[in-house]
Order: structure tokens, then C-alpha cells, then sequence
RNA sequence: GGACGGGUGGGUGAGUGGCUAAAACCAGCAGACUGUAAAUCUGCCGCUCCUUGCGGGCUACGGAGGUUCGAAUCCUCCCCCGUCCA
């Protein structure tokens, strides 16, 4: 281990910093510490706060991880900080609600699943990885009224989601007043330089400069980035709104996913989510305006990008054929899920696409043939009283819908 | 503690005794068109059974009881949310 990093200049880890990021408060502020860090070959410590909630990842939180990956590229210190203890309270945003407070297992088995995807993009060797139980589990009664007195309940308001559910006449618990003061005073135990958050986090990060100031602190810069919007254009990405990507998802899932996007949402997953440079990025907007490249095209090569870096290059390149081949060409996927059945009796077409989780009831399974979304090796199936000849052994591609394909081998 | 308003399908939200599996809109799904896009158009959109029909059964309007031939709609109690007063 070195001693002393050796770092960049101050505006070229800026313009690093500054790419794609939504709003840097205060800009000044983050080039103070930039410059005072250099001098002293002291890393920045960047903290990014994550409820150990929602293991499943997919692209909307990358975007802020791949910032905190830009920090620890430049040779500061990435603070990946788990709010085990915030859990509990739930961060207001939204209609999230209490939640029961998570075991001792449940944390940690969440924390694993989600370091392990983390680190799809982190460097494992370098980042901090914290809970915030650490500090705010032993705040004692005193040292919580003590908190709670250095923060205003008029600013506490101003805050977006209380104003308006204040105004709508819905419900506001006290406690929830506390997610913020708890996030700021994990800033204070983790002596936090510059915290990560999208957007809507802005609220709580400026919080965390109040009260870090409040407790003698220097008040740590709050870089946010955008929100990404989901595959329907219109919400951000969640996995409850179903518009998502995931990161663990198979390459040919996501690539399918990723050229629904429609083209003028492809240019902010450039920008979000690919290494490409904003003067790349526009030569390429450029080159699709004048019809120099077809915007399909360019959507492919986003989907082969983004997918490479998860599965590698060349999985992300099989998958763009595949898609070529079972949708623009029309032929039978290469590689759909393979499901074993064993030899029996018939059986009715809808009765074995709810089996196989194709469709979700045997009304829906009923709809589904009706109304010709299904096929069986390549010839459609609008019969609903059809029965799949299991008799014997032998394999068939099932398609149902648009995108779901299964090859049964009846064994 | 008191007065008042409210709790309807994934969401918003109509519906004050039968014509209501419950308007409308959104979301979702399928088909058509395409570049598997978006936009647009058409259809579907509680579960289940079959003879797939403007078909049968079951479940559903915060919860539990009750009135009635019949209740999301009326009554009683309870739970929850909000507003105002204290």
C-alpha cells in the first residue's frame, strides 16, 4: 500500500465528477475539498446509503453507484453504507410504510446479495462497507432528543413528500420525521466528505450538511444524480412498477427489455449508464437525426454496451444475435429456457401454460389463446380446448406473448 | 375527549337497495401496424367449470354481525385515515 495517493488535477477529477451528475451543491465546496485533498494526499471519504431492503438490483441504481465508482477510480474512499438501523424507519419517499424492524440474519443474508451485485461495478478491495446499526443503534435516548434539537420542524416540512402529503390530508407518522435526522447523523459518524443519492435524495442530503455543521463538522458536499426512467419512458425504474432492467437478469432478457426503450429515452441511458462521453453521445444523437445510422441500430449497440458490462463482451454479442434472429428475422430463439416434462397423459393447452408459469390463472391462460398469443413450434394455437400430446417423448418451442418462450422436452 | 368527513378492483375514482364483476381514466396483457420500439388502432383485463355462451358456479366494495326475496348501497358494533375544536 502507498502511502500517499497521487492525485489528479483538481478540474480534471471536476469534469470527471461532474458527468451526468444532476446537481453538485456546492460545486465551489467539492473543488475546496478536491484541492485540499490533493495537497494533503488525503482521499475524500463519499458515503452512499442503501436500505438492505431490496436485493434485487437493476439499472436505475447503478446509475449512483457508477458515480461512487468514479470517486474510488480517482483514489478516494467509497463509504458503501447499509442503513440496517434506517430500515426500521423507512425512508418516507413514496407511500413506503413502517417496516417491521429486520433480524440480525435478515440484514446480513440482504447485505450479502447485495454486495454481491455491487460489486459488479465497486472494487471489491477498496470500498468501505459499513452499517449504520453500528452508530445509531447505541444513540441513547438523550443523544436522540439531542439530535432531534438541532433540526427545525417548519424546514423538516418543506420537504416535498411531507408538504404534499400534509396538504392532501394523508397521514404523516413522527418517526418518519426522524429518517432524515438519522441519514444526516450517519454523515456525522462516518465523517462524510460528499454523499451520493439520485434526486429526490437532495432533501436528506442537505440535512446531513446542516447537522454536520451542527455537530462542528465541515458539511460534506451532496452530488445527485437523475433519476432513471423506466423501460415504459414515463416512471422512474422500480421493480414494482415492472419497468426495470435487473443486473442479474440473462443477457437475452435484458436485451429485449433494453430495445423497448424507446428512442428518445435511449439517449439518457447513454448518458446514465454507459461509459461513452457526452461528446460521443451527441455525435451519435447527431448521426441518427441526419440518418446517417438508424436508431435501431444505435438502441443495439446501447443494449450491447450496457449488457457487456455485466455479462462481458461476448455474451452480450451473442444476445444481439439472438435478438436479430427471433425478432427481426422471425426464427425460433436459439436459446429459450429449457423446461423437462415427463411422458403422461394429454393435456389441455391452458392447464399447462398456467403449470409452466406462463400465464398467471386459467382465465388469463384462456385470454392468452384466444386472442392468438400463443404458438407452438412456430404455428399458432387459438383453440382453447387443445391438448398437448404428452405421450411421447419429444420437444416443442411454447411461445406465449410476445416475449416468453419455453422449449418443453417431454422425457 | 368532542364535532364532522372518509375507507370501492394493481392505482385514481364513480356508484346511495335489484338493470353492478361494479362507470370512467391510468397501468397491464394480446392482436394489427412497425424497426419486438414509440405513437396509433382493435380486443381483453376477479377466480373457476364446461356444451366457449349476451353460459353456469364462486368470491369481491375496511372488519364482524343484522334488516331484506335481494346490500358496495340501510342498521349496529369495531378497526383505520383526515379536518376542526380542546
Amino acid at each position: 500500500m502507498t502511502m500517499k495517493h497521487e492525485f489528479k488535477a483538481v478540474d480534471e477529477q471536476m469534469a470527471y465528477l461532474k458527468k451526468g451528475a444532476a446537481e453538485i451543491i456546492r460545486d465551489e465546496d467539492l473543488r475546496g475539498k478536491l484541492d485540499a485533498s490533493r495537497k494533503s494526499g488525503t482521499p475524500l471519504r463519499i458515503k452512499l446509503g442503501v436500505d438492505p431492503t431490496a436485493p434485487d438490483l437493476h439499472l436505475g441504481h447503478t446509475v449512483v453507484l457508477r458515480k461512487l465508482k468514479h470517486f474510488q477510480d480517482l483514489g478516494h474512499t467509497a463509504i458503501f453504507l447499509i442503513g440496517d438501523f434506517t430500515a426500521m424507519v423507512g425512508d418516507p419517499t413514496g407511500q413506503s410504510e413502517t417496516r417491521p424492524p429486520l433480524t440480525r440474519e435478515q440484514v446480513e443474508a440482504n447485505a450479502k446479495t447485495y454486495l454481491e451485485q455491487v460489486y459488479k461495478i465497486l472494487n471489491r478491495d477498496t470500498t468501505e462497507v459499513r452499517y449504520n446499526s453500528e452508530w445509531l443503534g447505541k444513540l441513547s435516548g438523550h443523544d436522540m432528543i439531542h439530535l432531534c434539537a438541532h433540526y427545525r420542524l417548519a424546514r423538516m416540512l418543506e420537504r416535498e413528500d411531507f408538504r404534499s402529503r400534509l396538504a392532501g390530508n394523508l397521514p404523516i407518522s413522527i418517526h418518519e420525521l426522524l429518517y432524515p435526522l438519522l441519514q444526516a447523523y450517519d454523515s456525522v459518524a462516518l465523517k462524510a466528505d460528499v454523499e451520493l443519492g439520485a434526486t429526490e435524495q437532495k432533501f436528506n442530503l442537505l440535512v446531513g450538511r446542516e447537522i454536520q455543521r451542527e455537530y462542528g463538522q465541515p458539511s460534506q458536499v451532496a452530488l445527485t444524480m437523475p433519476i432513471l426512467v423506466g423501460l415504459d419512458g414515463q416512471r422512474k425504474m422500480s421493480k414494482s412498477l415492472g419497468n426495470y432492467v435487473g443486473i442479474s437478469e440473462a443477457p437475452s432478457d435484458m436485451f429485449g427489455k433494453l430495445m423497448s426503450v424507446s428512442d428518445e429515452m435511449m439517449w439518457p441511458y447513454f448518458d446514465l449508464v454507459t461509459d461513452r462521453t457526452l461528446e460521443e453521445i451527441a455525435a451519435l444523437a447527431t448521426e441518427v437525426k441526419t440518418g446517417a445510422k438508424h436508431p435501431m441500430d444505435v438502441k443495439m449497440s446501447l443494449a450491447q454496451e450496457i449488457i457487456g458490462g455485466f455479462h462481458g463482451a461476448a455474451a452480450a454479442e451473442k444476445a444481439a444475435g439472438e435478438f436479430q434472429r427471433v425478432f427481426r428475422d422471425r426464427e425460433a430463439p436459439d436459446e429459450a429456457p429449457e423446461r423437462k416434462v415427463a411422458q403422461g397423459p394429454a393435456k389441455r393447452l391452458t392447464a399447462f401454460l398456467v403449470e409452466q408459469g406462463l400465464a398467471a390463472s386459467r382465465s388469463e391462460a384462456d385470454r392468452l389463446v384466444k386472442q392468438g398469443g400463443v404458438e407452438m413450434d412456430g404455428e399458432r394455437i387459438s383453440d382453447v380446448k387443445h391438448e398437448v400430446d404428452f405421450s411421447k417423448s419429444r420437444e416443442f418451442l411454447l411461445r406465449a406473448g410476445k416475449k416468453k418462450f419455453l422449449r418443453i422436452v417431454v422425457e
